[in-house]
DNA sequence: AGCACGCCGACT
DNA sequence: GTCGGCGTGCTC
């Protein structure tokens, strides 16, 4: 009965016990010369395909109440839903740890747990504004059984208070006994949610859960999580499958993020699992974004979910005034090798204003390192990686090249290694080149540079974003990551300096991440609101300044946008109007991926006789060789989900075949309701 | 996924 | 003669 942890084993397997197990029981038992761990799944009395007395007999339960109906629904759906095993999808959701630990050690970590000690005495709530105080009223309905639950869009901008919202339904969510799961795309995001959590309800009640943590942490959290000692649990995506036996509530925030779906393993929307297990147990769940994905917008709009907006912006600071700066009207320079300065004259004259007047500029290149690629102007030699079909990126602070894509780094060349030529130069400006650039058109201005570069040091993005804060910053240079939570209070203008870039992307949902990418950019202005008489302003710098996404976040009219990419996806047959998955191979060799997924059609059709989808035919991925490996994918489409599963389904078995037979095929998977294609 | 078994090249 | 390379196949 119990589900061992293993992606082959795509059924539980049986065992022998004394007496009958509760379902959902954690246990030790033999498999192979191992000792591996186990969740009892169901209890048979005889097993017909296999002999009782060859049965290995279960070694031991562990001392931890069982896993609940609703935890082992919602695994057993996870599994079926994205194409797993069962023991794989149980094995993800639990600390790993957990396998290690013999009794003693368990029963001692158990002791360690922080009783509750009812510290109680906790700042008090605020007041809530008339649109807060709505979409409360609408979660305590649901959460006191007034009202059949349904998930809740709380559609509102940054600063119109929605993480006041998620307190006080939380609040009631405890006031009744139950537990709140909430869940934010990353891990940055989780202290300042966890302060505000325990500064409102006491540390004692607050567990995270997030790959961040040390193994012992998450044992500990997970263990207060199961036991019901934490009542409110926040994390990332892995969160979603931790076992909560009072669940009464779980939150979202930003649920558009593409983080909630896990790009590896079990390719799984952390999201949906969260409506899905929110349905199954009836319980209220809320979605927060300013810029809802298109298929929760859709979902409201088709009534399925209700819909709670947060119009007014708290502090009563206005919308930045957006500016779109035709870059197609700026004089080009001549010469070889010459780039366009990264800031047209306007903008740089408006951040000059604002250092005078000693506020911030914020501003928005999505390309880290100095330059994307190097060239020489002599024979045309490119810094291409030897590994990927991708250009190494030129980091001048230390001299590199580096492909971001396999991470194989070496120092930079001092001539052309084709041709002996020692003029090599950068073309395009990534936000290494963009600060150097800055230091001599703003001379005696304080830059700041925040990438992934620049804070992979643990707590450098904290002490960055500290001399932020503290007003140590003129001008803040950064990747998208600048765009995320946080508050910067004196940023008075947001510029995006090249963000066409992510318009004419390949992927079908670039538009909907470019359009939050700058309605959450530009919210990140303008809070300063009291702080300045003069009114935010975010500025686009484009070559398409009448393209409706921009026009649409000029007015900040998300509906309008959400309206006319509903539209296109309908009349292309996109989410949310079809279901697709993706087959993704990964092969040593060119053609061997390609050839695994022609042969993956033909066994597709075959368990699709009734041609209820549509299969298209192989692609190289659109980046097709990473670390030697080249990739290939096949998209499936489908109207409906049901049918999309009963193929999926059935396809699996001849796809780990046909791994057999396709040598060179090194890893495939499938990845059902892909974010990308 | 582990961890076996199994069948071929360079070492004491 | 053996140590060990990773291909293949099984785990109740």
């Amino acid at each position: 009965m119990p589900t061992p942890q293993h992606s082959g084993l795509g059924q539980p397997l049986d065992y022998r016990a004394p007496a009958p197990l509760p379902p959902g029981s954690l246990v030790r038992v033999p498999l192979g010369r191992r000792q591996v761990l186990g969740v009892v799944w169901e209890t048979v009395t005889d097993s017909p395909d296999y002999p009782p007395e060859a049965l290995k007999p279960v070694d031991s339960v562990l001392a931890l109440a069982p896993l609940d109906a609703g935890w082992r629904a919602l695994i057993r759906f996870a599994a079926a839903y994205y194409q797993r095993g069962l023991g794989e999808m149980a094995a993800s959701a639990l600390p790993g740890t957990l396998a290690q630990l013999d009794e003693t050690q368990l029963a001692r970590r158990l002791k360690r747990l922080p009783t509750e000690a009812g510290v109680g005495a906790v700042a008090a709530a605020p007041a809530l504004q008339a649109g807060q105080q709505a979409a409360v009223e609408r979660l305590s309905a649901q959460l006191h059984g007034q009202s059949p639950a349904q998930p809740v869009l709380l559609w509102g901008l940054t600063g119109s208070g929605k993480t006041e919202v998620y307190l006080h339904a939380a609040a009631q969510a405890l006031a009744l006994g139950r537990q709140v799961l909430v869940l934010v795309p990353e891990i940055n995001l989780t202290p300042q949610l966890q302060a505000r959590f325990a500064a409102r309800f006491g540390a004692e009640r607050v567990a995270c859960l997030h790959s961040g943590l040390t193994p012992a942490q998450r044992l500990r959290d997970w263990l207060r999580a199961h036991s019901g000692q934490a009542e409110l649990v926040l994390g990332t995506r892995l969160a979603v499958l931790a076992s909560l036996p009072r669940l009464g509530l779980i939150v979202v925030d930003e649920e558009h993020d593409a983080s909630f779906k896990a790009q590896d393993g079990a390719r799984q929307s952390a999201r949906d699992l969260a409506v899905w297990r929110a349905a199954n147990l009836r319980i209220p769940i809320v979605l927060g974004s300013a810029t809802p994905s298109l298929e929760t917008w859709h979902n409201a709009q088709q009534g399925r979910y209700q819909r709670a907006d947060l119009i007014e912006r708290i502090g009563a600071a206005p919308l930045p005034k957006v500016r779109l700066v035709d870059l197609s009207n700026q004089p080009f320079p001549k010469g070889p090798g010459a780039t366009p300065p990264p800031l047209v004259p306007q903008l740089l004259q408006a951040i000059e204003q604002r250092i005078a007047r000693g506020e911030q500029s914020l501003l928005l290149l999505n390309r880290r390192g100095y330059a994307p690629v190097l060239h020489c102007g002599q024979c045309s030699w490119r810094s291409g990686c030897p590994h990927c079909s991708a250009w190494r990126v030129f980091h001048k602070s230390d001299r590199t090249l580096r492909c971001h894509h396999c991470g194989f780094t070496e120092r930079v060349p001092t001539a052309c290694p084709d041709c002996g030529n020692q003029d090599i130069a950068p073309i395009g400006r990534g936000t290494e080149r963009l600060e150097e650039q800055l230091e001599s058109l703003l001379p005696g201005a304080r830059l700041a540079r925040l990438d992934a570069d620049t804070t992979k040091l643990a707590g450098s993005l904290e002490a960055q974003l500290a001399r932020v804060h503290a007003g140590e910053v003129d001008v803040l240079v950064g990747t998208q990551m600048i765009a995320k939570g946080h508050d910067f209070r004196r940023v008075t203008l947001v510029a995006a300096l090249n963000p066409d870039n992510l318009l004419y992307s390949s992927d079908f949902r670039a538009p909907e991440r470019l359009f939050a990418l700058l309605m959450q950019a530009g919210g990140r202005a303008g809070r300063a609101g009291a702080l300045s008489e003069h009114p935010a302003e975010m500025w686009v710098q484009t070559h398409q300044p009448r393209h409706p996404l921009y026009q649409a976040l000029q007015r900040h009219d998300f509906a309008a946008f959400a309206a006319s990419q509903l539209e296109e996806r309908q009349s292309a047959g996109l989410p949310p109007f079809a279901h697709l998955a993706l087959l993704r191979a990964d092969s040593r060799d060119e053609e061997g991926a390609r050839d695994f997924l022609r042969a993956a059609a033909e066994a597709g059709r075959a368990v699709d006789p009734g041609e209820a989808l549509f299969w298209y035919p192989p692609i190289p991925h659109p980046v097709p060789k990473v670390a030697n490996q080249w990739r290939w994918q096949m998209l499936v489409e489908c109207s409906q989900r049901a049918p999309l599963q009963r193929a999926l389904a059935g396809w699996v078995p001849a796809l780990h075949g046909l791994k057999r037979t396709h040598k060179s095929v090194t890893r495939w998977a499938i990845d059902v309701d892909p974010l990308a294609i």
